[in-house]
DNA sequence: CGCCTTGTTGATAATGATTGTCAATCCGGT
DNA sequence: ACCGGATTGACAATCATTATCAACAAGGCG
């Protein structure tokens, strides 16, 4: 049976308060910070539910897993902002198209696939050059 | 100054090897059951340097990082089997312009991007099926 | 060829993220 | 309120990767 925890809650909300990838580390010092006694353990288990449910979207990046909640029942991809971690929800329709035929191309069945763009946003790229 | 050692082309050699990717931990183990009395950490240091090259490419995937050898000096994209890790590299014309695209539409500059194919090789589909 | 400078190596320790453990706790149906 | 089992959290354990640092060796030079 599932139940509902406020742990859980808190999770969720403390991960849509949030533009960009975090990281559970970061997002449950952040957490602790606000005041609340969330345990680590239960902070990277509800992350990766998240995931398995499609409630949030994972990132591998430098060896270490970043979460961003998403828009479920989706399929999107990302646009990232290498400097800030600006993150933007894309459409890719184009791009799905073109990895079933290279993959059928190759014989492969089953595609998936990882799609990502990073780059500079507009502020970053702004204070950069200023 | 930059010098020419056995180590090094030794992991250049294993890394040619392999039509997958592989981890440093993987790739050392095999060289060491090959005989070889190379150490763990020079692997490291070695396939990292080769990315860096553009002699190999890198994959990040479960918190590891894997890596394979590489055409240099092309820009491609890879073909994996979810299955037995077969890779092929690929040509993605069209997603690159899609990715610059897509990021100068939200004001992001210096696009760069990630994108891989993953599927069932022929070979793995066939014996799965049978 | 032998020397010297310095990039490179490798055993090992250190780090850092993530997962496992397990008793205490809490959810929710009865 | 009660009970069973899912969930939690402090802590230990694991695993990949990186840092250390003394010993080694590549290659330029005389």
């Amino acid at each position: 049976m599932k139940r509902n925890t406020w742990q859980r809650e808190a999770v969720r909300e403390a991960l849509g308060e949030s533009e960009a990838f975090v990281s559970a580390q970061a997002l449950h010092a952040r957490m602790r910070e606000e005041g609340s006694p969330i345990g680590l353990a239960t902070v990277y288990r509800t992350l990766a539910k998240l995931a398995e449910d499609g409630t949030a979207d994972l990132l591998q990046q430098d060896g270490e897993q970043l979460y961003r909640a998403c828009t479920p029942g989706t399929h999107h991809h990302h646009l990232i902002c290498r400097r800030c971690g600006l993150t933007v929800e894309i459409e890719a329709k184009p791009v799905e198209a073109w990895a079933r035929q290279v993959a059928a191309e190759h014989g492969f069945t089953e595609p998936s696939h990882v799609v990502d763009v990073f780059g500079l946003c507009a502020e970053c790229a702004a204070r950069a050059a200023g």
